[in-house]
Formats: C-alpha cells, sequence, structure tokens
DNA sequence: TCAATAGTTCAACATTAATTGTAATATTGG
DNA sequence: CCAATATTACAATTAATGTTGAACTATTGA
C-alpha cells in the first residue's frame, strides 16, 4: 500500500454510486452481481454504472470475471484491510506512551504492544 | 455512520494534503499539532492547508482545539473504526456460506459466527 | 495601544470529476 | 452470418474541487 494507491481507493468510494456498488457487492460475498443486476439493483443508468464500475476496478476495491457476455464483479476485501493497515500503520510513532486516551480499540499495534501507555 | 457521513470521510481522504495531514496526527496521537507545525512540516502554504483542515474537521475525522492563539488538530480515530464497521457490516448478509474465501481474517462478523463457511 | 504572530476567509483562476446520450464492441442463440 | 443482449468507449455539458495571494480577525507580549 502507497500513498496513491490509497488516494485512488478514496476517491473509489467518495462517491454514492460507488460507495452502494461496493457495500452491496460486500454484502453478496464471493457470489458478486454481474453488471446488469447492479444497474437494476441500484437503479443507475448502466452507461453510468459502467463509468463507475471503471472506477472501482481500477482502484483494486472490486474485481470482474468474465462471464460469457456477462461480466461478474466481487468486492476485493484484503485491499480494504491494507488501507487500514497503512493508515493506523505509524499510530503513535516513537511515543506509544502519548496514545493512551486515543486508541479505542487496539487499531494501534504500538500503544497495544506498550500496553495503553501513559 | 450512515451513508452520507461514509461518503463525507472518503472526499476527505481522497487528497495527497489531507491524506497526508490525516496519517501525520495520527502518528502525533494525543499530543496532535498546531495549523503552522502541520504546514511546515508538510510544506504546504498555510491559506491552503487551512482548506483542507476545514474539509477534516467537517468530516469529524479531525478535531481542533483553541490554544492561545494556536489551533491543534488531533484526529479522530474512532471515526475511523465506526466507517470501518459501516463497511463489513452487512458482508455476506443472509449467506454466510457464500463467505469462506471472501473474509481474509474475519473482518467479516456473520463469517466469524458461522465458522467459515463452505 | 502597537507591532508581531497564527489562522482563516475571500475571490479568481485552473483542474478534475459526474452525467447523459450515442455509438461501438463482443458474445450468444437461431 | 444475423439479430438480440450485455457492456463499454466516446464526446459534450455541467458541476464540483483545488490552489494561490491578498486582505481580514484574533491573540499575545512589549
Amino acid at each position: 500500500m502507497n500513498k496513491n494507491t490509497a488516494i485512488t481507493i478514496f476517491e473509489s468510494l467518495s462517491s454514492a454510486v460507488r460507495l452502494d456498488v461496493y457495500r452491496l457487492l460486500i454484502k453478496m460475498g464471493n457470489e458478486g452481481m454481474v453488471a446488469g443486476e447492479i444497474a437494476s439493483t441500484l437503479n443507475v443508468p448502466s452507461t453510468n454504472l459502467s463509468f463507475h464500475l471503471k472506477g472501482l476496478t481500477h482502484s483494486g476495491l472490486i474485481n470482474v470475471e468474465q462471464e460469457g457476455r456477462f461480466q461478474r464483479y466481487r468486492a476485493n476485501l484484503p485491499l480494504m484491510l491494507g488501507l487500514i493497515a497503512y493508515l493506523t500503520d505509524e499510530c503513535c510513532a516513537g511515543k506509544p506512551e502519548t496514545c493512551g486516551e486515543f486508541s479505542p480499540e487496539s487499531i494501534c499495534s504500538q500503544c497495544a504492544d506498550s500496553g495503553s501507555g501513559k
């Protein structure tokens, strides 16, 4: 995970249509969904959906697999885990003692290691 | 957490400056940083930084506290946890058996409950 | 009160993204 | 091969965001 990847992921999820698509695909799990089903479920014109699917695919948040004349899309959950790690990687870096009340549920590995400081 | 809040958070983090600011503030923990320090650390003109700090504050990702003539900013980590929960809330909803290879590290509570399906 | 410092607001301009309809591509079944 | 279906690519319009410098507000210390 690098900065540009992270920015692309955040851009991907900063539109209502794309966020709906991503959450829908997470809900569908490994089964995924083909483009036409997504369009009719979310009531988005297919030409517009295609634009947004492209963005999500480009960021890696969703994957696509061809199935005859259909394109089946699935969420890529591991990428989200990588993003979270990227954000919290350096939490309280070098000063775990300042982390005490800061990190609420051991999202910060430094704090967890140092026993919630202060 | 609702959809609009989530979109605002993603928009907040979809610019290089704002992502840098947020990660810097996570690194600084409860100590936080005043606006001028942030500007000089990241080499961003103060007028531009102010624009981005406003966006981050509006989304709730960072908080601000006045300290004399300074404004001290801190990251709001709990909000990030809420966002993650919002995304993965409905993972594999209704069909945990489809979740098997999908959720890699029990990010999906449904899968965890059903013993990773398949 | 005055000068210095810290930040923000404003207005102009530049850049980038979203939406729509139309046309193009690709696969399937007859 | 042809017609139908699924989806994507293109181009034009509209809208939203990012950046900058200059002006403004508020606080501090002499």
